[in-house]
DNA sequence: CTGAAAGCGCTTACAG
DNA sequence: CTGAAAGCGCTTACAG
């Protein structure tokens, strides 16, 4: 028989009992008092609650009510990383939205590595949170664990596809077609790609685009890929060699900001001037791109807008459930305009 | 009398309770296995239990966890910005180790907000995490909270001073050592130094370290203050302008990296000559500071690191807890020796 | 407008 | 080696 031994740290820890005492209420008419929802309460029930409330210091058990409730008031963030600096901005996004609908955020990073991946998806179904947002689509797998919890899910993943979870992107082809144009309004007529992995399918959006707008132009074009599922800027400067050993454009158009930036580099090594000898436009409009000494040409991908985004169609999933409504809405597909951002590398300036 | 309604989201949803049925045991032999600590369970018991998870896909309930045990296994993680390059990596350290460790990450972002502060803490205190890692020191108000309630908390936050809490911080004065003396040895004489906010200690050791250094090499020094307390790449700009306005330093040493980029910058767009004309020496060694076409000489920081060390302290304070031991360790204060990165912008290369 | 009581899904001393 | 039962701190239909 559980004698209760003194709680350890007993320091405050006080409880809704506490408050109910304090304020000559019962716990039920105090929890209604925190839903605050439009229960009716007298006016002065009101008051002595909240000044309990406020004597006391009282902060109720997330936990105790996750479990009550049966749901928790945290957001699963799901990012393949967090120094790569296009996550960070989506993450910020997020908290913009979610913060002041009293959200919290549970943050994991997964490395890109799938044994990682699972893991941390099992940890959100643990945490039992409310809602996530990943930012790489899961596996089948993992999604069809995900789907049998009926935890609402949104994707800003840059490679999803046809799975049935909400999504949120940038508009891959509007974006390529820009940067291809604007290279073309500059007079370029011989404009390569440097596209990231062709099975993820914004990246495949993007050098399809690429290739449509030169036909539409009657340009030839010329196309390279990287392999690697997270292009980094080594990757860039290995492509821009690849590219430039067996071609002469005059400008290249690349698949993402991180890979731009080691073009850049290459050149800069190479005694190739930008924009002079080779003009450069990215794709994402990470931060750094407008580095003073950078100051590359994109498209911005609005990472931010994006996060707020998933985070607004989360809430409204949220509202849906709880209106007990025919809520089949089916999986919905947001597209953001993308932006094109001027700067040195493509020539303006 | 509360006739259950079928919990809505059905699903699968499956407790401690159906396992216990299905491996024909009670809930206090799964539970046992669960915590597999040093319990007694037959071998048969084991694997039936085991298998009984398997078919049933069971995740335990985090939050009846968490309440049952008085304690989350969330650690709240707060910072001022999420989009400032350094705190990025403070987060991937402390994920590298309490990942491992089993815990779970609670992010919270404060903007260097006050009330947003005092928000996001009393958000910890609610989710019960089970410890928390500071990016800024809390006012003394909420640190009396924090310390009411007895979460395990250490600062890494670059202004800290005297607080009884566990700390981690690179040295400041050893940094700014290196940085001067480097310049130094690089045969100047006039070298110049942009500090951020003084009332920021580790601001001041830097800027303090920088002077004695200068004196006792027999050197003038000539210092300036931005007062933001988050300098930026403009405050860095600014104020090498007011700088060069009034003197003529051949070399500057610059209290973190976003200022020294800023420096960059003003120096690039009214050609002066990096590091010809003025050698610059910047603090943290943030990802940026190593691209290309920026190429900044600074004091590598290890943010990474001290986001390990953090968790690492704070995992012993749990383990210290558990044990009940005289625990009574007062509050640490760990010291990360800085590195010297050198690069283009002070010479060398 | 308010309260009694069951229930959310675990853990843990105790008693076998 | 195993289980019955109380307790963690909330919420919520129901009955007043």
């Amino acid at each position: 028989m559980g004698k209760r031994f003194p709680t350890v740290a007993a320091h405050q820890r006080v409880t809704i009992d506490d408050v109910a005492r304090r304020a000559g209420v019962s716990t039920a008419t105090v929890s209604k008092y925190l839903a605050n929802r439009d229960y009716y309460i007298a006016e002065g029930t009101r008051r002595r609650i909240r000044e309990a409330i406020t004597e006391l210091d009282y902060l109720p058990n997330a936990a105790a009510r996750a479990l009550a409730k049966q749901r928790s008031q945290m957001i699963g963030v799901v990012v393949p990383s967090i120094v790569n600096p296009y996550y960070p901005e989506v993450i910020a996004g997020i908290e913009d939205v979610t913060e002041a609908a009293g959200y919290t955020l549970s943050l994991a990073t997964t490395n890109d590595s799938p044994e990682r991946e699972s893991a941390v998806l099992a940890s959100m179904r643990q945490q039992r949170v409310a809602g996530m947002v990943l930012g790489r689509a899961p596996r089948d797998e993992d999604l069809a664990r995900i789907a049998g919890t009926g935890i609402d899910t949104v994707l800003v993943s840059r490679e999803s596809v046809g799975t049935d979870i909400d999504r949120v992107q940038v508009d891959s082809v509007a974006g390529a077609t820009m940067a291809t144009q604007h290279l073309i309004e500059h007079g370029h007529r011989r404009i390569a790609h440097i596209g990231g992995p062709q099975d993820a399918y914004s990246f495949k959006q993007r050098a399809q685009a690429y290739r449509d707008t030169c036909t539409r132009a009657g340009l030839d074009y010329i196309d390279l890929e990287v392999h690697n599922r997270y292009p980094t800027m080594a990757d860039g400067a290995d492509a821009c060699r690849r590219l430039l050993e067996k071609h002469s454009p005059t400008a290249v158009f690349v698949a993402n900001d991180l890979m731009a930036m080691g073009v850049l580099d290459h050149c800069n090594r190479n005694g190739i001037r930008v924009p002079d000898d080779l003009a450069v436009v990215g794709f994402d409009n990470v931060w750094v791109a407008g580095l003073p000494n950078v100051e590359l040409t994109t498209i911005d991908a609005s990472a931010r807008l994006i996060g707020q985004t998933a985070a607004t169609i989360l809430l409204r999933r949220f509202e849906a459930n709880d209106s007990e409504a025919p809520d089949a809405t089916g999986a919905t597909s947001t597209v953001i305009p993308p932006r094109l951002v001027t700067r040195r590398t493509c020539g303006c300036d």
